[in-house]
DNA sequence: ATAATGATTCGCT
DNA sequence: GCGAATCATTATG
């Protein structure tokens, strides 16, 4: 069921390049995301993703073209980071996708420990393994030690951030899609089955189903 | 220079 | 279910 016993890739930028937003937050679900701050390594296996589709995306913040110095990032190449803090208080992170000037992002919402999980346990002041540790866009960041210094970096393991992906992939028919969470604003948009998660896992966040 | 806001989470009711 | 927390980013004057 899920690829515990399956070799796994490093994920390189050209992957990110080579696809759009839609697709890859249908792969990355059961791919491993992987942090390395300070020697403190941290794994946690993917099991819920968002797919921002910008410019035709009003839920993206990069809706219509919207070039500032926080959208920058989603301008250039996939395979970085983005970055953003939201509601003044929570770290959410994205992977920039396709080429240059498609400014496409998979948001991560969500994932299951895998390793590391007493520096996750840590940086969450908790002490039991809830669902709570790492469900959740926000609280996904701050388990996995991610902040803002890892935004318009690559993903690599010189950056201390980096995806891998399991030689053997997840079913399709084990992913299951919703509309995507806080985007109602959005119009047409906020309905799009843009949010993929994996069915059998409890690390999921939020009711859609 | 100032004001509004958000791809959220938590604690309380 | 509801409201507060908290600040980088953004728009506006």
């Amino acid at each position: 069921m899920l690829p515990f016993d399956s070799n796994r890739t490093v994920l390189k930028p050209s992957f990110f390049q080579a696809r759009d937003a839609l697709e890859v937050a249908q792969y990355l679900i059961g791919s491993f995301l992987i942090t390395n701050f300070e020697g403190e390594r941290t794994e946690g296996l993917i099991t819920e993703t968002e797919a921002y589709c910008a410019p035709q995306d009003k839920a993206s913040h990069a809706w219509n073209n919207r070039r500032t110095n926080r959208t920058e990032v989603m301008f250039g190449e996939g395979g970085k980071a983005y970055v953003y803090l939201c509601y003044g208080i929570h770290h959410l992170f994205n992977v920039v996708c396709g080429k240059q000037d498609q400014p496409h992002a998979v948001l991560i919402r969500a994932v299951m420990p895998v390793a590391g999980v007493e520096y996750m346990m840590v940086r969450r002041k908790m002490n039991a393994l809830e669902k709570r540790l790492t469900s959740g866009p926000g609280v996904m960041s701050q388990a996995m030690g991610i902040t803002l210094r890892s935004n318009n970096k690559l993903l690599s393991c010189e950056n201390g951030i980096w995806i891998e992906s399991p030689d053997k992939a997840v079913p399709t028919s084990d992913v299951g899609t919703s509309r995507r969470i806080g985007v109602d604003y959005a119009g047409e948009w906020a309905i799009k089955p843009y949010r993929f998660y994996h069915r059998q896992s409890p690390w999921v966040s939020g009711k859609l189903k």
